[in-house]
Parts: C-alpha cells; sequence; structure tokens
DNA sequence: GTACCTGCAAATCGTTTGCAGGAAA
DNA sequence: TTTCCTGCAAACGATTTGCAGGTAC
C-alpha cells in the first residue's frame, strides 16, 4: 500500500501538536518522522530500535505516543500477546485494518471498501457514538499453512 | 443477549478438554462454569474476583484460560489498556463483536448479520486461512457522551 | 503409584512515574 | 528565566514460571 495514503500525515500531526500547544523536541520530530515512514502498526520496543541513530529513550516513546493518541494521531493496536503497537491515524486511503497470523505473529494491513461501508451503516445504529473501529481477521498466513 | 446462544458451550469445552486428555479439577471446572455465565469478555483479576465461593488461584486461571485458548474454547480479547478480557468462544448466535467506551470503559456486546456476512467474504478473499475475526467499535456511550 | 493439577511465591517484562538536567520560547 | 522535554532509574502491575504437595485415574 505505498504512495497516495502519506498525503501529509506527518505535517497534519506536527500542526495539531503546535497548535496544542507543544515545543518541539528532538525526540517528538524523530518519532514522528519514523511514524509517517511505517507501513504498519510497531510496538514501543520496535521504535526504540529503529530509532538508533538518534536514539530516544523508551520512556520518552511511550510518553510520546501517548499524547499522540490524546490528539487521535495514532491508533493503538493491542493483537499480539502483552505488547501494544501504534500507528499514523491515517484518514481516506490510508485508513486500513490487520491480517494477523497467529501461528508467526506477522501482522499485515489491508483495505476494503465494502467492509468501511458496512461499518458506517453499523456504527449509526448502534447505541454508542462511534469515532474509530477496527478489525482484525486472525488466521495462518501461506507461509504457516495448517 | 440471554437464552439460546448458551447452546452446550460447556459441554463442548468438557468434551473437547477429555479429548485432549485433560483430567478433571477442581479449578478447572469452577472456571469453565464461571465462563459459560458470562456474558461476555472478563479479565482474569475479574474471574478471580467472581470465584470468591471456591477460590481459585490467578496462577492456575491464567493456566487454564491459556489451554482453553490453544483448544479454540475462548476468545482473547485485548482493548482495555494492559489488561486482557476472556470470553467463551460460542458459534452461531452466540457470536458477536464489541463496542467499548473509550471513556469509561464498558465493554457491550453486539451482533450484526450483515457485518457477519460481509467479513465472511472478505475472509475468502484475503491472502490469509482465517479462523477468526474481531471487530471493536470505539467512542462513547449514552452515559458519557461528549 | 504415576502423571497431572494447583497454589504459592518468586521472577518476568511491558509500561508508567519521579526526578533532575538540558533545551525551546 | 520560565516551562516544557528528555533520559535515567525506580516503581508498577499484569502475566508467567519453578517448585512442592495434593488429586484423578
Amino acid at each position: 500500500m505505498p504512495g497516495a495514503e502519506n498525503s501529509g500525515w506527518l505535517e497534519r500531526a506536527t500542526d495539531a501538536l503546535a497548535a496544542a500547544g507543544y515545543r518541539r523536541g528532538g525526540a517528538r520530530r524523530a518519532l514522528l518522522e519514523l511514524l509517517d515512514a511505517q507501513p504498519c502498526a510497531r510496538s514501543a520496543v520496535e521504535f526504540e530500535d529503529l530509532l538508533r541513530a538518534r536514539p530516544v529513550s523508551r520512556a520518552s516513546i511511550y510518553r510520546i505516543l501517548d499524547e499522540l493518541e490524546q490528539l487521535g494521531l495514532v491508533t493503538r493496536l493491542e493483537v499480539g500477546h502483552g505488547t501494544v503497537r501504534f500507528e499514523a491515524a491515517r484518514e481516506g486511503s490510508g485508513h486500513h485494518h490487520h491480517l494477523i497470523c497467529d501461528v508467526c505473529g506477522t501482522l499485515t494491513p489491508f483495505r476494503d471498501e465494502a467492509l468501511e461501508r458496512t461499518i458506517d451503516e453499523l456504527a449509526q445504529r448502534v447505541d454508542l457514538d462511534v469515532s474509530e473501529h477496527e478489525v482484525v481477521l486472525h488466521g495462518s498466513c501461506a507461509d504457516c499453512a495448517r
């Protein structure tokens, strides 16, 4: 899923943070850029690892991810066993859901228009003011065929 | 969602455990019955609490839930922050998904035929041998209206 | 009697928090 | 200079594991 979906998330996030009164800091900027470059959700530990070039302490990673989540800029995905993953909350064509192989743990993003339509309709019928939704399909991937 | 969906989960689980060679133990039976009686997912701590009448150590609760998950008898739901919840994996009319209020944390089950149909179709198009799926709608409930 | 099932307590591990120095405004 | 941002290390809390005694078969 390359290309167009990178339509300005980094910029939107930067603006939103500025508007919310946050200052610019090296750690935050590094993490924002890394988030923007990811194709799918990653754990805090993975982020720390990917940030070797410009080390950022894990505490900061968690703090920053938390701020971003509060502002609706990142989505929290709890799927693995025990670890939480985060990803940039993109709109339109960047919006996706996940396939997870319960054998090897690989996480793969996918999009489906019919699914989105069904969920949007459902969201209106339901007794909750829906702000977000999440779909995960579990199973075994081609490599781990049963 | 009362009634018919309790169609034999307890029995099915008991049989599957026997077939898998597990012996009967007091802790396991107590937890199985409790699982069968729950309308929705609960955490290990909640189970421990609900089992006051016939105390079961938390370690056993985790171990038993793990066995049951391996056998596909319980479903793991990671939604709260940090805690995992489990529920009996029921079939047919017992199958459901969840609404979660991000303000108060209340978890509510719901069913939707159109959603199931859409997901079943989707599951066939996707590059994964799908065994299970999970949908969560986030938002704020009536009591916590924005 | 043997192998499994449990409880207890200790060990893990992801995540959070307190605090002090450094940087942005 | 004031307030926010970070890193470090300690604290937390959910889950897991080792071990010893009890129990199903």
